[in-house]
DNA sequence: ATTGATTTAAATCTTTGGATTGAGAAAAAT
DNA sequence: ATTTTTCTCAATCCAAAGATTTAAATCAAT
């Protein structure tokens, strides 16, 4: 089966020297593909991704002197079509989280047996996402708790919806960080109107000021746009 | 293998009451599962779910009177370990997201094979995840979309590391909608120092006023939340 | 030791924001 | 047809917010 693929070139990111020479044998030893570098450092990584342009890179998350979820960010941020996939020793599932949407296309575990790997790189490489079944379990249940407070929150009574529809265009000027003036200046009304408005808004929300208007509709899913809790 | 699980329990619930039957018999030939009831309707659905509280409801998300997705909150609202199975005509990233943020366990389209069907059955009775390997890639395409603009936005020079730690302090409690007598009394100052404070905060975030300030606090991970945009 | 940054504070002044009352016109609901 | 919302606007009035200047104490760094 792989012997028949394209050779696809991988670069080998692992401040662990040993574990990374182990990783280098298994590829070669067992796939076709062409390990174009190894290193120990998440600079020097970063380096050779933007000499080489690997197909995939496999990276080690828990690096010295740089994070490796900051690494992988920098190499997404370079806009090129490197895959990364994440070989951890940490099955944290805020870890996968993060790194899954960071742009991560694979996480491993560094206990994991070397079919998994050769079979989490054939999966990157056509294409897809690559989970072991535990760490996808892991990665479902952080994303669904992620959520799980907002849409409480949205079940309950939402203030946001006795606002009347101009109201609800000035509070959405509101949350633009517009003030009376700039407000009425774009709905073509006076600025007194736009006062009148926002009193009504205020008292229809419960707060005290502008800030805390724009606060609670941002916090109660205003605008059809919904805001994940999540660390970090 | 799965003749020695033990017996659980499933409701359907699909508006095509061709496809029920075709479903049902298929479960109650291939496998040592139990039918509790299937209805096209998603409000009997929940009733329904509530009375038998089954281990799984496979429930199709295009329903006439209900929305699928809303019923999935609705009966993950009840807070009972039944385990929904999304049953969909449509490949939608956006419909596939949508069901596994609510709480969705797993996802098959229609066209699927019996065995998958099964096999996403066993799979999730197991407290596992499902998602065929075609949607997985299809929901972390989105997923990771959805974080994209805001990784971009946080990887632009962010004015909020010129604040000093006194500053952050203050924005944070302007970030709770705290006015001048409120940050004065947490923090143990003076009003006036408070002053101070908020106003180098606005000259180092070039805003003109503290809903300004807060709103690109919020919009620029301040305090170590962030925020996804993503489309209800 | 001296520089530079941070934190604290006050005084002053101008502008903006917020509360309240009253009221006319238009649209929607009963 | 007539209540009831909704949207509009004005005039106050007071409180709060924001801009500016000046300055002392503390602390870290060179």
């Amino acid at each position: 089966m792989r012997e028949f693929k394209k050779k696809a070139r991988i670069l080998l990111v692992d401040d662990n020297s040993e574990h990374l020479r182990g990783i280098k044998e298994l590829i070669t030893l067992e796939t076709n593909y062409d390990i174009v570098g190894t290193t120990t450092s998440a600079n020097i990584g970063i380096n050779l991704v933007k000499k080489y342009r690997p197909e995939i890179v496999i990276m080690d998350v828990n690096l010295p002197e740089k994070d490796g979820l900051q690494a992988i960010q920098e190499i997404e941020k370079l806009g090129l079509d490197t895959r990364i996939l994440v070989l951890s020793g940490y099955d944290d599932s805020d870890l996968i989280f993060r790194a899954m949407k960071i742009g991560a296309r694979g996480y491993v575990l560094k206990t994991m047996s070397s079919a998994q790997l050769v079979y989490a790189i054939d999966e990157i490489l056509a294409g897809k996402f690559y989970l072991p079944s535990a760490l996808s379990s892991r990665f479902f249940d952080y994303f669904q708790q992620s959520f799980r407070e907002e849409n409480e929150a949205s079940s309950e009574e939402n203030l946001l919806t006795y606002l009347t529809s101009r109201e609800e265009e000035v509070l959405e000027l509101l949350t633009q960080g517009n003030n009376y003036k700039g407000i009425a200046g774009k709905l073509f009304i006076s600025e007194t109107t736009v006062k009148t408005h926002v009193n009504n808004i205020f008292q229809k929300l419960q707060v005290n000021d502008r800030t805390q208007a724009v606060l609670y509709a941002l916090n109660n899913g205003f605008g059809k746009k919904v805001r994940a809790k999540i660390s970090a």
